[in-house]
DNA sequence: GGAATATAGTTACCTAGGTAACTAATTAAA
DNA sequence: TTTAATTAGTTACCTAGGTAACTATATTCC
């Protein structure tokens, strides 16, 4: 098995999908980061930014300043806990009147690339995905 | 399809890969930008730093500090092409002399991570991967 | 209850990789 | 042949995400 070949094209794939993204959401004054903890918010509804955190796997420092940026572009709110020392993060009105035309984007960007791969591709592909990951955790 | 889920865990295992190298490869003084650059220098033999580009797809300014690292360890010569624009990049004999020991701990890293991953999804994987990419280039 | 430990979040600083603007050399066109 | 356009590489600066060290609050344990 060719594992740096496998490694690589991985690699590749997500730079060149995350770059598509932010491409795609530039014009809307967003960032792949913020759309994914906003995508979250508005699955999950209001969570702390540790539940962020946990849920996109992403280290505690990087996500303080994806929230910043949003709190000082208006569309979140970081309201405390009962537990002092918790930041609960809220999707603002703002942000609500804002998500379709940006779920509309993301939607279209996803699609546009994977317009050319077969959907019993795509779902095989999520599926070993899915598998390694849960290996690996 | 769940494409928000396809690309949530693509770059996940992305970046868990990514740390996993760098943590394997702290100990012997290199980063991962670093390894790709060497391996594909013993690889393909000597390159000017368009060629790396080129090869690795990433942009040139990342590839100039990479290098420009890798010239201060000691592990890689700048010598002028004909074109005098251009820089060619040469593996010294002090990264030659080490490069056995990258190699292992790379390999190694790479076959702990898919040890639970079984050889056909490896395969079927890889094969996936470049089909996408392929599409989208 | 008070001291030690654990946890949420922030700050500072690191690598990875991207764009824009620049320099110097080469190639194409006038 | 001289000017214009292209190309290789660098510099400056941006986001993404990582670790280490810190603060403030909660929790445990004596």
């Amino acid at each position: 098995m060719n594992t740096h070949e496998l490694f690589h094209t991985l690699h590749q794939l997500s730079r060149l999908l995350t770059n598509t993204l932010n491409e795609a959401l530039k014009p809307l004054g967003l960032y792949g980061s913020q759309w994914s903890a906003i995508f979250v918010l508005k699955t999950k509804g209001s969570l702390t930014q540790k539940e962020l955190c946990d849920y996109l796997f992403v280290e505690a420092p990087p996500m303080t300043r994806t929230i910043q940026r949003l709190v000082k572009q208006g569309y979140v709110r970081q309201v405390p806990g009962k537990d002092k020392r918790e930041k609960i993060i809220q999707l603002t009105d703002k942000a609500l009147l804002e998500y379709p035309k940006w779920e509309k984007t993301v939607f279209e960007t996803n699609e546009s690339v994977l317009m050319d791969l077969p959907e019993t591709s795509q779902e095989e592909l999520l599926r070993l995905q899915k598998s390694w990951l849960q290996h690996l955790k």
